[in-house]
DNA sequence: AACCCCAATTGGTACGTACTTAAATGGATA
DNA sequence: TATCCATTTAAGTACGTACCAATTGGGGTT
């Protein structure tokens, strides 16, 4: 397995097939409309109550659904947001409906200051690729986007076309794949530089998010330093308390 | 579950204690320590695979651990940054080591714009408790809140001790405990007001919070607008990507 | 030494059972 | 009519078994 492709095909779960066909069914109910009890639900699907727990668990951890002990489960009602995951400029702009682009402010290899070379736990002074881009929504300016990647581990990414998506790239060619990652909001004003890259005024409003992103194993594969336009974006996100 | 067993372990369920111990004993471990395999800590603490799973599970959701297929359980690296959970301003603070407080600014009843009416699903016009905070981080202002409650449904509010935290109250006299929040997150510039409550010069940049918290009805309590100072507040949270 | 293959290990999926706790229901009672 | 309480129903917890899938490491081959 090791030489060849790691295809994340193979047999969708039971409980994965079942989560897909409640959330589709939820789409045509109505607020706070009953499901089906979690033992019918088994019977009507063919498999154990397990099962239909494991699918209902993701469905209410994605605020599908909401479940009252001794009375059942019921669809929650709609809101705008969504829970927050990790999503690449490109897919973040196609969910919204938005076409993405890029244009390449600098692609280049530079020495890790401190701070680099601390979020990607390597020495200080370890080249790294840096790459600054202008995204587009729509072809207008969103935000101005600094990635930061070792330079070993990915030979030759700087002659591929880098006006699409990033992540794509790691995955087709790398096999790196992020799956977690750690971000900082804070919101800016821009500086002159940044100002005309976006296309604003100078000192205008920004939201900075400083991401690190990790592989499966935990290992740190990228930093970035986005600076989106205030008039155009917001983060929006749903967050949920513990049970007591 | 013998007939010998202490039913004094009260209503704390097996896999909850088993996450709290192994979330203690994991802070004694370096990043990527294995853990035991999943059977070894069924025998080890008297419990099922089942319950390990389901402690292991909540680890995983919260970062702390990462596993993989066919080879084992490890502790996750450490970073700054918790996953995001929704908390207020006083549990917010006291979880970055700060003293959380707060200056009522302003208490009372006003009816409903439209914005608000749809926020909390109730019709426009409808008298809401408006309570405007500056609140307070170790004495200095941190950010300017803005909450919104339906008036009825939290009689006597407005009297009683506004300085601490809201939830608290809601949930001791009210019954009412916010479970999910839908946020918004935009970067302004604050205006005259706003920047005298805060103690900062004026068009002065503010991360701004939009949030509606629903209870575990999905019924929404509480909208509330906070305006934090941009040199004293960042949102640091984890973001996952899902198996593709 | 390098490579490949197989077996053991380990987490992932799926099933079953049994019981507990909380909410809703409906009938008996004041 | 209104209230109380026992019953029923539902999700929550916990255990056990079995097998699948991916990784790892050892042993044999090249």
């Amino acid at each position: 397995m090791s030489s060849g492709t790691p295809r994340t095909g193979g047999p969708v779960p039971k409980y994965e097939r079942l989560r897909r066909a409640l959330a589709a069914a939820i789409g045509a109910l109505g607020d706070d409309a009953a499901l089906p009890t979690e033992r019918e639900l088994a019977v009507q699907h063919g498999v154990s109550r397990a099962t239909v727990r494991q699918a209902l668990e993701a469905l209410e951890a994605a605020g599908l659904v909401y479940r009252v002990q001794g009375a059942g489960t019921y669809v929650a009602p709609r809101t705008v947001a969504k829970t927050l995951s990790l999503t690449s400029f490109s897919e973040d702009m196609r969910a919204k409906g938005l076409t993405p682009g890029s244009r390449v402010v600098v692609v280049g290899e530079a020495a890790a200051d401190h701070d680099e070379a601390a979020d990607l736990a390597v020495g200080t002074g370890t080249p790294l690729l840096r790459l600054v881009r202008v995204r587009l929504a729509d072809s207008a300016p969103m935000c101005v986007e600094t990635s930061r990647l070792v330079a070993a581990r990915v030979p030759g990414l700087a002659a591929m076309d880098l006006t699409g998506s990033l992540y794509a790239l790691l995955a087709e060619h790398f096999e790196i794949r992020p799956r977690r990652a750690d971000q900082a909001v804070r919101s800016v004003v821009t500086g002159e530089e940044q100002s005309a890259l976006l296309g604003i005024a100078s000192r205008s409003p920004a939201l900075r998010v400083d991401r690190v992103s990790y592989d499966e194993r935990g290992a740190p594969v990228e930093s970035t330093t986005s600076l989106y336009r205030a008039d155009r974006y917001e983060i929006r996100f749903a967050v949920h308390r513990e049970a007591p």
